[in-house]
DNA sequence: GTTCTCACA
DNA sequence: TGTGAGTA
């Protein structure tokens, strides 16, 4: 179960989805893809648009830490939402002003309850969507001989 | 294994 | 918004 080495290597990562406070654990692109399950291209592209922010090794390879698969475990989170790359930095944004610094400036606490009605609207949709798709199929099935 | 760029849908 | 190919 070793995790990433290159330069900075620390080996201490236990996959367990547990609560683990930040220890110096290190991944690699290809090992941050397959634990989020993303393709690694798409890792790397969320990375170029300023998504997340990998250091780099002393051979410029991407370094990522546990917070940072967190990070992406959201994005993947907000993908079936339907949010652009630009409304999740935005959103992501808020998280980390909000984990920096809490919610309790009325400013932030109104960015982060406006991130909350807009997660559920998209969710309402979905639902609506889902209830379509479940009356559709009814409708299929009734075809059935 | 990783990096980057270019082309493509 | 991603992906495949080619490269170093």
């Amino acid at each position: 179960m070793s995790t990433g080495q290159h330069e900075i290597g620390a080996d201490t990562a236990d996959p367990a989805p547990t609560a683990d406070p930040a220890d110096g654990a290190v991944y690699q692109v290809g090992e941050v893809a397959e634990r989020v399950r993303l393709s690694h291209r798409t890792v790397r592209y969320y990375d170029d648009q300023g998504l997340l922010s990998a250091a780099r090794s002393a051979g410029n390879y991407r370094l990522y830490s546990r917070s940072d698969i967190e990070r992406m475990l959201m994005i993947r989170r907000m993908k079936p939402l339907g949010f652009s790359l630009e409304e999740m930095r935005h959103v992501l944004g808020v998280l980390d002003r909000v984990d920096r610094e809490s919610a309790q400036a009325p400013e932030l606490e109104l960015e982060l309850r406006r991130a909350i009605d807009d997660v559920r609207e998209r969710r309402d949709k979905l639902a609506e969507q889902m209830a379509g798709a479940d009356e559709f199929l009814a409708a299929l099935r009734a075809r059935l001989p």
